[in-house]
RNA sequence: GGGCCGGUAGAUCAGCGGAAGAUCGCCUGCUUUGCAAGCAGGAAGUCCUGGGUUCAAAUCCCAGCCGGUCCA
């Protein structure tokens, strides 16, 4: 790496001097010579017991310590941004404080709310969840601070030495650290398609902080300059408010007075600080990749201190759950408070996953409290400075509590599927639970190995590399499918101009390129598909256009032929079906009135996933917890049709994006991410507004009625609901009050009563059902108790037809033997059982339908192998049988056979009997 | 968005190609001073829906609906 990347203002100024770690071979600054680079592994936290910083800092005081710095030197402060990122369809939460300005701000579309700016942005990542509470470092979610410069290509704010400086000043002037502990570490960062120099910035051991200077766009191997290059560095709030303490470990800085009750709660008794102090020191050398490595931590940790691992866990462990409890509780209040509705699927499954796990170590520590009870401790705590998280209490608590609720059930139900798959094993002489079953048990019904152990009386073999299975078993990906209608290669531009006039129904435009059945202009007022809204129809010089798509810069129309009398280059009239244009306008609007009316009714967690506005039909997806009730979707409809009937005002115009989000706030992203630098912002006045491209009506009042079809639970925290407005409301209802009227006329009772009928028909049908098998079972027992001299024939009911059947002694038994035709296999049993349930009786019948059935019965007390008589019969039908010696049936396809079968059949058996 | 598991009596589930079952709960009777319980009997089913395969489907295949669960 060439020195001058790095070397700033402030290195020369202040004598710094370039070293390169004998270590880790990579190079520094600081003032003075140190051994190392001062970042582990090359060097251990020094700052355990001895803090650098003048001033023990809670966290909300280093943040406001950071903020205040920047303020003073000319930053302006900004609010945090949501922690679920939908300004992006890249990623679900913010990761990082530059998440907010990706990709619209640091591309140079749009502006930022500020330049430069400072901020303290809560972010959650996953992916060292396995490591939270253990290694005295990790959280889910924590505070990113920042100060951010965009320096656009005429207007640069501030660059390298300057950021340098601000860290340098902020750590020596504000915290007091001596200059000398500092060292500055060159690296390279990459990240989000983004990549330039930074420098780490390490004392007493721990990285405070990293200095990035994104500079690059980094696209399939290629590094091109960015116009806009962005200061982008990350202050951990966390860590820092941990060196300025010195305490053992981040989460005795971070979570004070909620660390302290949760002691009080589990008992735990005083853990040696020293004993901490080493864990943490231990577990900062080492980057942590697998359970090993947190193993590794272990043993080394009890070697430094003379003791045994499991002595060390003894001390650790309620601790590890402690720390964990309290990260995931944190995280799932600010998750929570910003919309996220706990799921089987997307963002909402890390709600889920942060909610198990911290019921887990609940169990672990064998404490009767929830999560619940945590969290109200947590919005007191952090409501000052975030007063939304006080504002969505109810809500969060509401969800939490449902969530709680479930994952008890699923432990319920995995006590009993515990039990039998243990059953099933001991059946099988297995002697301990398997990695393919616990692997199983995890990946279909979410019983981790631990819950398995606490149910099961076998032993439980859990392989190192369990997860590792649990993901060979998720590799298969999935298969994109193609676009209806494409153009090949990049249509040539064209002007959309629909927004300038959304009430233009006929214009001229040139014809700018011809590919097939499709067709560009010059400019177009047709609507392309887009934001769940269908494409307009309507035809160009006559043809019809039957799909309207948005391709690149340019609108691609698509027509139900090829266009045979179009030239490129000749103007043509084009002519808007406005039928279709109208109403699916009336279903856009109706779906923003409906998405408010679903907030108003179900809670703030509302939120819009998917949309989809046809001519005939409209959708909206909303993430709620549960299935609607029929009273909230009739609160819904109803809130829904007052404000139609309000006659709001529904205005659009376009907004710079940096103006829309600090006047709307990130409600505007409803319908996903939207690009652009200015957004077309639609406001129904009091009610709801959102970031959309679709057409509207201008007031409420012409959406007409909007009547909701169902609801459907299209998967957990999401549910669908499905409507119609204006004239597709009216059809609606007429359709189905048609319906209805046809119901009530057959049923010849009035309207209100019709349900009532139903029921009443439908208990008829039972009860006829039942008497008609009790008339069944009466005439054939009648006929099996009288004596039987001789051969004779008789009468027996079956449902709706008298069957005739013969019955002939045989020594002392009775054979009997029937040709039901038109019969099934079903007729035939229900004809056999009530027979041979009485002693002494053998029965023989065929039934004939489009296929040929014969059934060879006997009672309990005659000896006879029916299966046999029965295959043999079956032969001559060209089918086969089964059953058991008593009881067989079978048949085949040659219907005209029956009477040979039967006729085999009855000799088999006077053969084996006689 | 994808993978896996499941849907059978009021509840929990067994059965997994050849007569729809168990346990608990419910009803009736008996036993018991009472309770807990015991004994005998009984009611209770669209085997999720629709197609297909088969002589025969709760059972196998396909599609759908509903629920659970894991992963991104």
């Amino acid at each position: 790496m060439p020195e001058s990347e790095y070397e700033v203002e402030l290195f020369r100024r202040d004598g710094f001097l370039r070293r390169q770690c004998p270590t880790c071979d990579s190079w520094f600054w600081s003032l003075v010579e140190t051994a190392t680079c001062g970042e582990p592994p090359c060097k251990e936290y020094d700052f355990l017991g001895r803090s650098p910083m003048k001033k023990a800092l809670t966290p909300r005081a280093m943040r406001e310590e950071f903020l205040c710095f920047h303020e003073a030197n000319g930053h302006t402060r900004v609010k945090r941004y949501p922690i679920v990122a939908r300004w992006r369809d890249d990623v679900f939460f913010t990761q990082a404080s530059v998440y907010p300005f990706q990709p619209w701000v640091i591309d140079g579309i749009a502006e930022p709310p500020a330049n430069p700016l400072a901020i303290s942005q809560p972010c959650v990542r996953f992916n060292d969840i396995d490591n939270v509470g253990k290694t005295g470092r990790h959280f889910t979610m924590f505070e990113m601070m920042a100060h951010h410069a965009f320096n656009r290509k005429n207007r640069e704010i501030y660059w390298k030495d300057r950021t340098v400086e601000l860290c340098h000043s902020f750590l020596v002037e504000r915290l007091g650290v001596d200059p000398k502990l500092i060292t500055y570490k060159e690296s390279w960062w990459a990240g989000g398609g983004n990549s330039g120099p930074c420098m780490e910035v390490i004392l007493g051991g721990a990285e405070l902080a990293t200095l990035v200077f994104m500079q690059y766009k980094d696209s399939n191997g290629n590094r091109i300059p960015m116009e806009t290059k962005v200061v982008d560095p990350g202050y951990g709030l966390e860590r820092l408010a941990w060196v300025s303490q010195g305490v053992p470990s981040a989460y005795e800085a971070v979570f004070g007075d909620m660390l302290q009750y949760m002691k009080r709660a589990t008992g735990a008794t005083k853990v040696d600080d020293r004993l901490l102090m080493e864990y943490s020191k231990v577990a900062g050398m080492t980057a942590v990749e697998s359970f090993a490595d947190i193993r590794a931590i272990r043993q080394q940790t009890a070697d430094r201190l003379g003791i045994t691992v499991d002595e060390l866990m003894k001390e650790v462990t309620p601790l590890e759950h402690i720390y964990a409890v309290l990260d995931h509780a944190r995280a799932l209040m600010f998750v929570l408070a910003d919309g996220v509705v706990p799921s089987n699927s997307r963002e909402g499954y890390f709600a889920r996953l942060l909610v198990r796990r911290g019921m887990r170590a609940f169990r672990a520590l064998d404490l009767d409290m929830k999560l619940t009870d945590l969290v109200i401790l947590f919005v007191q705590h952090y409501m000052e400075d975030f007063p939304e998280v006080f504002a969505n209490r109810t809500d969060i608590l509401r969800m939490l509590e449902i969530e709680q609720k479930r994952y008890a059930e699923t432990l319920t139900k995995g006590r009993d599927i515990v039990r039998r798959v243990e059953a099933d094993l001991r059946a099988e002489g297995a002697a301990k639970f398997d990695p393919d079953h616990l692997v199983h048990l995890y990946d279909s019904h979410g019983l981790t190995p631990e819950v398995v152990k606490e149910f099961a009386e076998l032993p439980v073999e859990v392989p190192d590399d369990f997860f590792a299975r649990v993901a060979a078993r998720h590799e298969a990906a999935a298969p994109k499918e193609a676009k209806l209608h494409t153009w090949p290669g990049t249509p040539p531009a064209s002007r959309l101009r629909v927004y300038e006039n959304p009430d233009k129904q006929k214009f001229l435009a040139k014809v700018a390129a011809i590919e097939n059945n499709a067709v560009v202009l010059d400019q177009t007022y047709f609507y392309p598909e887009g934001g769940g809204q269908e494409a307009d129809h309507g035809t160009i010089r006559g043809y019809d256009v039957v799909d309207v798509q948005q391709i690149g810069d340019s609108v691609v129309h698509f027509l139900k032929v090829k266009p045979d009398a179009l030239v490129v280059g000749k103007r043509v009239t084009c002519i808007i079906d406005w039928e279709r244009r109208s109403r699916l306008k009336r279903h856009h609007t109706a779906t923003h009135i409906t998405l408010g009316a679903a907030r108003k009714v179900l809670g703030n967690h509302v939120w819009q996933t998917g949309a989809h506005k046809a001519e005939d039909l409209a959708r909206l997806d909303i993430t709620h917890f549960d299935s609607l009730s029929d009273d909230e979707v009739r609160k819904i409809e109803k809130v829904a049709n007052d404000i139609v009937l309000s006659d709001k005002r529904v205005t659009t115009k376009f907004l710079a994006r940096d103006v829309a989000e600090r006047k709307y706030g990130f409600r505007l992203y409803q319908g996903g991410s939207v690009p652009g630098a200015k957004l077309r912002v639609v406001e129904v006045p009091d009610w709801d507004i959102e970031a959309c491209g679709g057409t509207h009506c201008t007031r409420t009042s012409q959406v007409g009625l909007i009547k909701l079809l169902r609801t459907t639970r299209i998967q957990d925290g999401v549910v669908r609901l499905e409507y119609v407005a204006g004239p597709a409301a009216v059809e609606f209802v007429q359709k189905q009050s048609q319906a209805m009227e046809a119901v009530r006329e057959r049923l010849g009772v009035p309207m209100d009563h019709v349900a009532e009928a139903v029921a009443r028909l439908q208990d008829e049908v039972k009860d006829l059902r039942k008497r008609i098998e009790a008339l069944e079972r009466g005439s054939i027992r009648a006929a099996v108790t009288e004596a039987v001299a001789e051969e004779t024939t008789r009468q027996v009911q079956l449902a709706d037809r008298a069957v005739e059947v013969r019955v002939a002694p045989l020594g002392p038994l009775r054979l009997w033997q029937a040709v039901v035709n038109p019969g099934t296999t079903d007729d035939l049993k229900r004809l056999a059982v009530p027979i041979i349930r009485e002693s002494g009786n053998v029965v023989a019948f065929v039934a004939r339908n489009t296929s040929a059935s014969i059934l060879v019965a006997r009672s309990a007390d005659v000896t006879l192998d029916c299966l046999s008589v029965a295959r043999g019969a079956a032969a001559l039908l060209g089918g086969a049988a089964g059953g058991t010696s008593d009881f067989a049936q079978g048949g085949g396809a040659k219907v005209d056979e029956i009477e040979a079968a039967l006729a085999s059949a009855i000799s088999a058996i006077r053969e084996s009997l006689g």
